[in-house]
RNA sequence: GGGGCCGUAGCUCAAUCGGUUAGAGCAGCAGACUCAUAAUCUGUUGGUUCGGGGUUCGAGUCCCCGCGGCCCUACCA
């Protein structure tokens, strides 16, 4: 019998255009998705924008336009994007729709209904000139702590420790630069304990969830009492006035969710459907798939609506770790905050279809993207082995046809038919890195078939044009099937099989019978490897080096520059430059003034307890400014000796939390390290405070 | 500061409830082939499972202490 299946993944913030961390979540449920509609379930891939918020307001307000123009126009570029990779959403609405007002006024009388609403007072800054509250992020001011300038909200990045907005000394909004007010608003929330017992229940048992996050959930929150949700916001704010509560509206997580529903029935709607039948009928599954971040949100607050207000729980939330490049989280400075755009300028989506797919499992690890791994592995499986079967038959039989009657292949396209079932166990499972794994040994069988056969041998040979068509009809076939698994993730491969072979993929038993006797066309190269070179440029694109603070491993050891002068007269060799040779990547002139580098003096030096290497410098930029350095020159210099002299730092280094205190800065000195250390100073002359050219 | 996840071959990952000699792919190396987009095929070298203790007949797996990495920290989208 047909499945009926509602997929979900996490409605986009239309605050920003889609990266390739978005994607991965977009791409491991698209998979999912065609996996189910190829094995002939009736299935439904709903997401919008999610477009409520403190941010979008003032965002708008920014950009001087209305936020429904903002939002109107986010959502092209996003639907844009997600077209690009094949994306293929049965509905894209919106959270600033019709259905999900009404929708939301439903579920709140539900909830209301149910005796969960309560409503307390909330103290919280408010800018008086921005006219709306301050999440703690929007409040900037001196650290109560270490009285360090132009910190956080809500914890300081100098000395690491956490504090309230209120407590900030001279806090301003960030937003308008006004002077904050202590104010006082009512708020509504939803008890979310008297749920608590249901929640036990859902959360462990009926396999919902990963076993991680069950118990993740059990040991964080389910093991006291839940706190009550706060899903109502004081004016000014963008998003749906609350009927009962006039002037106030509902937090956009509130909302959010619900937008899953409205926009299925937007889908409803247009397609003649009813939305009982997809979202309160047993017969209906729903799943969602979402980032680890937002764990709390959909295993425990979105299960409590539903229950409360009669729609279908989710049969399982898929919960996906992040991604990072390189090992690291995406940064922008280091061009690894991709945008999906940057990546469509240079790359083709397919390659990143398969890569994801290739790494995704059903656990909650990170993924990482590693572009030399990346590289790497589209360029052996897609191109080496999967596309190079199709390359290597069809050029011996174009313009004629595959053999009347399959030949004898030893068993071989049997045997991957029934791999058929395990394969799609693995996709089921969202397993897809094994289901990937499963195909390419499918892959390297049939090239080891061709490779036994030498058809090129008997192409010579006029008596034997016949056996060289059944080689190819197997190898075809054989590729014919490999891309009937690859489907989910491939889309575009199958249009061009498709069209190679002149009969259409359009069910996961495709992969089950032969193709005999239908025409063969001209092959025509059906991917391209990865060009490093367009990685690097899309790399280089995605650079944004005002984004953020200069990077603390960036800067530090590559400031040299060449000289004109013979060294030869001063008997200087090549010595140096051969064991640390220079930096091949140039340098923007831009990048080098980021590093802002001052002369400093060193005031005080001394040992540090416990540390082998480490001196502690306190240096004076003039004034003022001081920097407290940990600097890795001791043995080579004596404190006594320090104090007093100029020396050359770079005062813009992001600080650095280390074992024996936070060091807020760097010394220049060169040398390979160990007793070659040698401290840079400035001609007479120079000052504390001046900066280095 | 609090918390989570992780650490296995050069790289990416396996290894059922604690149970034989820790397995694959890629890379590397050697050879073959020349149809195929420098593709493919055959063979093959790599491991003190981060370190140190402990429990056990038996530990990659469980416990403790370190070290290292990534991430989260609930008015935040």
């Amino acid at each position: 019998m047909t499945r009926r299946i509602l997929v979900t993944a996490a409605l986009p913030y239309a605050n920003g255009p889609i990266h390739i961390g978005h994607l991965l979540e977009y791409i491991q449920t698209d998979i999912w998705v065609r996996f189910q509609k190829l094995r002939g379930n009736r299935c439904l891939y709903i997401c919008a924008d999610d477009t409520h918020g403190t941010a979008i307001m003032i965002r708008a307000r920014q950009e001087g336009r209305s936020e429904e123009a903002l939002i109107a126009d986010m959502r092209e570029q996003h639907i844009h994007d997600f077209a690009g990779f094949d994306i293929e959403f049965d509905n894209y609405g919106s959270t600033h729709s019709d259905e999900n007002r009404q929708l939301c006024e439903q579920i709140w009388q539900s909830v209301t209904d149910a005796g969960l609403v309560v409503e307390k007072p909330v103290e919280q800054l408010y800018d008086p000139e921005a006219k709306t509250y301050l999440a703690d992020r929007f409040v900037k001011g001196t650290c109560p702590v270490c009285k360090a300038p132009d910190q956080n909200g809500d914890h300081c990045e100098s000395c690491l420790s956490n504090y309230t907005p209120k407590e900030l000394i001279d806090p301003r909004s960030t937003l308008s630069g006004a002077t904050p007010e202590l104010r006082q608003a009512p708020h509504r929330f939803i008890r979310l304990e008297q749920l608590h017992p249901f929640l036990d229940e859902w959360t462990q048992s009926g396999e919902h969830l990963q076993t991680e996050i069950a118990n993740y959930l059990k040991g964080h929150f389910l093991g006291d009492e839940l706190r009550d949700w706060d899903v109502t916001r004081p004016p000014q704010y963008f998003g749906f006035e609350i009927p009962d509560f006039p002037g106030h509206y509902w937090y956009v997580w509130f909302d959010a969710p619900i937008g899953y529903i409205a926009s299925t029935w937007q889908w409803c709607q247009a397609n003649g459907e009813s939305l009982d039948d997809w979202w309160k009928s047993p017969d209906c599954d729903v799943h969602h798939f979402i980032g680890k971040d937002i764990t709390y949100f959909h295993t425990l607050f979105w299960p409590g609506i539903l229950k409360t207000a009669g729609f279908s729980l989710p049969k399982q939330v898929h919960i996906h770790g992040f991604l990072t490049v390189g090992g690291e989280k995406m940064s922008k400075s280091k061009g690894t905050f991709i945008q999906a755009s940057t990546y469509l300028d240079h790359l083709d989506p397919s390659h990143l279809r398969y890569f994801f797919a290739s790494k995704l499992t059903a656990k909650v690890d990170d993924l990482d993207l590693n572009l030399d791994e990346f590289k790497a592995k589209v360029d052996s499986d897609l191109v080496g082995k999967v596309v190079n079967i199709a390359s290597r038959c069809a050029k011996f039989v174009a313009g004629g046809s595959l053999s009347e009657t399959y030949p004898d292949d030893e068993g071989l396209f049997a045997n991957a038919a029934a791999a058929g079932e395990r394969i799609a166990v693995l996709y089921e499972n969202c397993d897809d890195n094994g289901a990937m794994r499963e195909v390419m040994v499918l892959a390297d069988r049939a090239n080891q078939y061709i490779e036994s056969r030498e058809p090129w041998k008997l192409r010579k040979d006029e008596t034997k044009q016949e056996e060289l068509r059944d080689i190819c009809t197997v190898g075809l076939n054989l590729f014919r099937q490999i891309v009937v698994y690859l489907t989910p993730v491939l889309p575009r491969l199958v249009r061009q099989t498709d069209e190679l072979l002149n009969a259409p993929i359009t069910h996961w038993d495709d992969a089950q019978s032969s193709l005999t006797g239908t025409p063969v066309s001209t092959f025509k190269h059906m991917m391209q490897r990865v060009d490093p070179k367009q990685v690097e440029k899309m790399i280089e694109e995605s650079k944004d080096t005002a984004a953020e603070a200069p990077n603390d491993d960036s800067s530090a050891g590559d400031a040299e520059s060449g000289h004109s002068r013979s060294s030869a007269t001063y008997g200087d060799g090549p010595e140096p430059l051969e064991k640390e040779p220079m930096a091949e990547e140039q340098c923007t002139f831009d990048e080098f003034m980021k590093v802002d580098m001052r002369i400093a003096r060193i005031v005080a030096a001394g040992h540090v307890e416990g540390a082998d290497k480490l001196l502690q410098l306190t240096l004076s930029l003039g004034g003022e400014e001081t920097r407290n350095v940990f600097a890795g020159i001791k043995g080579v210099y004596e404190p006594e000796q320090l104090v007093g002299r100029l020396v050359v730092c770079c005062a813009n280094l992001q600080p650095r939390k280390m074992r024996f205190g936070i060091s807020e800065g760097m010394v220049l000195a060169s040398g390979p390290g160990g007793k070659d250390i040698y401290l840079l100073s400035p001609d007479d002359g120079a000052k504390p405070g001046m900066r280095v050219h």
